[in-house]
RNA sequence: GCACUCUUAGCUCAGCUGGAUAGAGCAUCGGUUUGCGGUACCGAAGGUCGUGAGUUCGAAUCUCGCAGGGUGUACCA
C-alpha cells in the first residue's frame, strides 16, 4: 500500500481542478494525532509564487479535494496548513487486503534494478571480531529489504584473501599441519604462533617471503595451501553466519584475489586516459581537490586497495550489470570510497546512471564510550560475543520448566542473537553507539525483547481463541483507527529505508507500531465477556495484522520471533 | 595544517524532502490490577537542539564563522 502517494494523487487532482500549475510537494505524516492523519504544507509555500494568502490558497486546495474515498476530513490550521483525516471505511478494507495478502500488503517494485550488496568483507588471516558485526548485519538487512521490495540484489562478500601475509600463514600451516587435520580453530593464536615463528626463524621468515611469491606465480603446492587455509578460515566465518541468521553463502564470495587478473588492466586503461601520473616512482591518480593522490601500482609494481575496488566497481557495474553498488563499510574508509568512486566514474569504468553509494556507519563502544576491546585491550571474537549473548539470554527466560532443555537453547539463541542485531540496527547507522548488554536485553524499550513481548502476546490471544475469524475490519475509536493508519504506512516505510539503508527506521516503526498495539489492546479488550461478536472479529484481524507486520519487519532485519517467551 | 564527521532532557537515543507547543526509553516521582501474557498501560517532571550570525512567512534540519569531540590524511587493507 503506497499511501502517501494515494494521498499525493488527490493532492495534486485538486491542485489541477483548482487551476494551480505547480508540482505540490508531497504531504507528510500529521506531526499530532489533533492535525489528523497526513498533513499538506505546501499552502504556504506557494503563497510567495502565486502572490496569494497562504490561507486563500489552502482554501481553494481544500474546495477541490476529493473527500469521498480516500480521505474523509480536511482541515485548514493556522497559517495554511492542511489537515488531513483518512477515511475509515477505506483504511478497514485496505487492512483487509493486506492482511490475505502474505506481502501484508507491501506491492513489489515496478522498476526493479540489480543491485550489488557489499557487505561484511572478513580477513582470512584472522578471525572475525566485534568490527565486522555492523557491516555484516546492516549490510544483509539492505540486501534483505531490497529483495522484498523486488530489486534483483547480487551479494558480495569482498573477502581479504590475498596479501603477504597469507606467505607466512601457509608456511605455518604446512609445519604444523602434517597429519592434515588441522582445524585452526583459534586463528589469532595460529597468527601469533606464525608471526612468532617469522620473528625467531630466519630459515622460516625465508620460506615464507618465497612462499608470498610461489601463491602469486601459481605454485600448485602453495596454492592448495592457500585454497586449504582459506577454506577454513570461510568455514568459521559460515560459523557466524549461521549464528547470526545471516544469509551469506559461499557464493555470494567473491574475494579479492578475484580480481587479481584485472588489476594490469585497471591500470592500464587509466593510463590509456590520461587521469594517471607517476609520482615517486608509483603510478597516481591525482583527483582536483585533493592534496594526495590515489595510488594503483606502488613503485615496486605491486596494486593496491584502490586498484582491487576499482577492479570491482567495473566488475559489478559492467559484468554484473548492477545500477546501483552499496558498500557496506565503516565510516573511516569515507575518503577512500569517495576517491575510488571519482575515478571509477572519471575513467568511466561505472557509466554515470550508476549509483555508487558509501553506507558508511560508526563504531561501536563499551560503556566508558571507548573502542569495544577485551579487558586485556584485545579484540573481541564476534562468535564469542555471540554466545555470550545466547547465555545471558537464557537468563532472561521465565518459567523454565515448561520447555524441554533443546527448547530453551533455541529460543536463548533466538532472543540472544536477536537482541544484539536489534540493538546494533536500531542506532541510527552513521553515529557511534554505546554497547549495552543490559540495555539490549531489557523487556522495556526499543528492544528486540518488547518487540518479541509484543509479538508473543498476539500471538496468545490467538492460542487462546483459536476459531474461525470471519467477518470483517471496522475502525472504532481514534486508537484503532490510528492502528490500523500505521499498518497502512508499512511500505512507505520500507521504501523509505530503502532509499536511504537505514535499517533503524525499520526499527522505529516496529516499535510505534508494538507500543500502538500495546494501548490499543490494553483499551479496547478482544477476548473479555461482554464484547461484541462483530467488534471481537475486527479487532482479532487487527491484531493478526499487527503480528503479521512485525513479523514481516523483524523478518526483513534477520531476526527471527517466538510464539512464546 | 587540510578534509570529513559529530555535538538534541541527568543517561542512551529518535527527529524523513525546513513546518504548528522538539519526541521516546532508562533513571526520578505518582497512578491503573478479581490482568484477553502487568516483562503491560497512563500521568508528572525534565531541553535557550554546542555557540554566534545568515537565508526563509517559518530552522534541530539549509549556509557561513567559532568552540569542543571523533576519524582520515601517498606506496597496509
Amino acid at each position: 500500500m503506497k499511501l502517501k502517494s494515494h494521498i499525493n494523487d488527490i493532492i495534486k487532482d485538486a491542485f489541477t481542478k483548482a487551476g494551480i500549475a505547480h508540482e505540490p510537494m508531497s504531504v507528510s505524516e500529521a506531526s499530532k494525532p489533533e492535525f489528523g492523519d497526513y498533513q499538506f504544507n505546501g499552502a504556504m509555500a506557494l503563497s510567495k509564487k502565486l502572490g496569494k494568502n497562504p490561507r486563500a490558497i489552502a482554501q481553494s486546495i481544500v474546495e477541490h479535494l476529493d473527500l469521498t474515498g480516500v480521505l474523509s476530513k480536511a482541515e485548514i490550521a493556522g497559517p495554511g496548513f492542511i489537515n488531513l483525516w483518512l477515511n475509515p471505511l477505506w483504511i478497514a478494507t485496505q487492512c483487509q487486503s493486506a492482511l490475505e495478502d502474505e506481502r501484508v500488503g507491501v506491492s513489489t517494485k515496478e522498476n526493479p534494478i540489480k543491485v550489488v550488496v557489499d557487505y561484511s568483507g572478513p580477513n582470512m588471516a584472522k578471525q572475525m571480531h566485534v568490527g565486522h558485526l555492523r557491516s555484516t548485519i546492516i549490510g544483509d538487512t539492505l540486501a534483505n529489504l531490497l529483495t522484498f521490495l523486488g530489486d534483483e540484489v547480487i551479494r558480495q562478500n569482498h573477502i581479504g584473501d590475498w596479501g603477504t601475509q597469507f606467505g607466512m600463514l601457509i608456511a605455518y600451516l604446512e609445519m604444523k599441519d602434517e597429519d592434515g587435520t588441522v582445524t585452526l580453530k583459534d586463528l589469532e593464536q595460529f597468527y601469533k604462533d606464525a608471526k612468532g615463528e617469522f620473528d625467531a626463524n630466519a630459515d622460516f621468515a625465508n620460506k615464507a617471503r618465497e612462499y608470498v611469491v610461489k601463491i602469486q606465480s601459481g605454485d600448485a603446492h602453495c596454492l592448495n595451501l592457500w585454497k586449504k587455509f582459506i577454506d577454513i578460515s570461510l568455514g568459521h566465518c559460515e560459523e557466524v553466519y549461521e549464528k547470526l541468521n545471516v544469509n551469506l553463502m559461499r557464493d555470494d564470495v567473491r574475494a579479492e584475489s578475484f580480481y587479481n587478473d584485472m588489476l594490469p588492466k585497471v591500470v592500464d586503461s587509466l593510463t590509456g586516459k590520461s587521469i594517471l601520473q607517476e609520482s615517486d616512482g608509483a603510478q597516481c591518480v591525482f583527483l582536483e581537490g585533493d592534496e594526495v593522490p590515489v595510488i594503483v601500482q606502488k613503485a615496486d609494481g605491486g596494486y593496491l586497495y584502490a586498484t582491487t575496488d576499482l577492479a570491482a566497481l567495473w566488475y559489478r557495474a559492467e559484468v554484473l550489470g548492477a545500477k546501483r553498488i552499496s558498500y557496506v563499510v565503516d565510516a573511516r574508509q569515507a575518503g577512500h570510497f569517495k576517491q575510488v568512486f571519482r575515478i571509477a566514474k572519471e575513467a568511466g569504468f561505472v557509466s554515470e546512471e550508476v549509483k555508487l553509494e558509501h553506507i558508511a556507519f560508526g563504531t561501536m563502544m563499551d560503556k566508558s564510550g571507548k573502542p569495544f576491546k577485551t579487558r586485556d585491550g584485545g579484540t573481541v571474537k564476534l562468535i564469542d560475543l555471540l554466545d555470550e549473548a545466547v547465555i545471558k539470554a537464557k537468563e532472561t527466560i521465565n518459567n523454565k520448566e515448561e520447555y524441554a532443555p533443546e527448547q530453551i537453547d533455541e529460543l536463548a539463541k533466538i532472543i540472544g542473537i536477536g537482541a544484539v542485531k536489534y540493538a546494533d540496527l536500531s542506532i541510527n547507522r552513521e553515529s557511534n553507539y554505546i554497547f549495552n548488554w543490559d540495555k539490549m536485553l531489557s523487556f522495556e524499550g526499543n528492544t528486540s525483547l518488547y518487540m518479541q513481548y509484543a509479538y508473543a502476546r498476539i500471538q496468545s490471544i490467538f492460542r487462546k481463541y483459536n476459531a474461525p475469524i470471519e467477518g470483517s475490519i471496522v475502525i472504532g475509536d481514534a486508537l484503532e483507527h490510528r492502528l490500523a493508519t500505521m499498518l497502512l504506512r508499512f511500505e512507505d516505510l520500507l521504501s523509505r529505508a530503502a532509499v536511504d539503508a537505514s535499517p533503524n527506521q525499520i526499527t522505529t516503526y516496529l516499535y510505534e507500531l508494538a507500543t500502538l498495539f500495546m494501548r490499543f489492546y490494553e483499551q479496547n479488550p478482544i477476548l473479555k465477556d461482554g464484547v461484541e461478536e462483530e467488534v471481537k472479529m475486527s479487532r482479532l484481524q487487527l491484531a493478526n495484522l499487527t503480528a503479521k507486520t512485525i513479523k514481516q519487519g523483524l523478518d526483513i532485519l534477520g531476526i527471527k520471533v517466538v510464539d512464546k517467551l
